[in-house]
DNA sequence: CTAAAAATCATACTTTCGGGTGATGCATAC
DNA sequence: GTATGCATCACCCGAAAGTATGATTTTTAG
């Protein structure tokens, strides 16, 4: 961070002292009067002004996509934000402990095939265990039965 | 727009009128001795840098930002529950305002059909937006999105 | 103004889901 | 001992979802 000031306060000094020899020279070879200090000033102001505009522009974007490339690493990294059966809330719901094992798969995205094997049954059995699922939360697609079932906590 | 410009020259020539009187002023009451030209330069260019970066930086957050946070009033005035898109995650990312909707729409448990005529668009456009979600998030079906978008907390 | 990105729609084809129906074995509760 | 719930599996069919490709229009950014 130090070095980093250090670099900022030359470029800040370069551009200057080439802004200054820029308008001089500029002075002495198209004007033969001296431009006003006032004029002078301004356009320091102005050039400087585009300057930060440019840099705060460029920065601020910059910022925001390393935060976001960030979060999508944590994410990553942190790998599984595994879906979780709520317990306490799933009293009363008449949801068997297979198929709330069945639930906790759909809500991470797995194909029914996938979860049969995952779960050593067939895929009918999936099948038969979701169409259950899905009477009990008064739903009849997978989306909704994930949907349901945050709402009443029992994923989370 | 014109008008736009003409404000800005105003509130330039503001500052710096009075960033001048101030360091004038400070001459005058503290030092005895006269401020180099140099310095009054450095200290004019330091300032509009800083208000540069300043303006810049919110200028370009808020282009960003835009379609988002008109996104976030209506689903503040729609007042649901219901998964909402969170904003400041999602800032500058890869999905693009119609695919956010539609991302909330599948998070929400809708079929494609369902989500073209909430959007008004065909059926085949809805596909073709959740085709691209799952390119941008890297996976290959509805569930899967919505439990990667979840991890990314850009649905909460 | 022009190039890029976003949004729109279509067609055709494959895979996955969902709904219905039925069947078997196994606990356990009454 | 049988009714009930649970877990297991099968088959069928239509609906929904996903894949691939191409095209047009609108919007936005540089």
């Amino acid at each position: 961070m130090k070095s980093r000031t250090f670099i900022s306060s030359l470029i800040f000094g370069l551009v200057l002292a080439i802004l200054l020899i820029g308008i001089k020279s500029l002075e002495y070879t198209y004007f033969s009067y001296k431009i006003g200090l006032d004029v002078y000033i301004g356009i320091i102001a102005l050039a400087f002004l585009i300057i930060g505009v440019y840099f705060g522009a460029t920065y601020s974007r910059r910022k925001e996509a390393k935060f976001l490339i960030k979060l999508r690493e944590e994410s990553k990294r942190s790998g599984f934000t595994e879906p979780t059966i709520d317990f306490d809330a799933v009293n009363g719901s008449d949801l068997s402990k297979r198929e709330l094992e069945v639930l906790r798969e759909i809500a991470m995205g797995y194909t029914n095939k996938e979860i049969g094997e995952k779960l050593f049954v067939s895929e009918n059995t999936v099948k038969t265990h979701l169409n259950n699922i899905y009477m009990k939360l008064e739903v009849n697609r997978r989306t909704q039965a994930i949907s349901r079932a945050r709402e009443l906590n029992i994923i989370t």
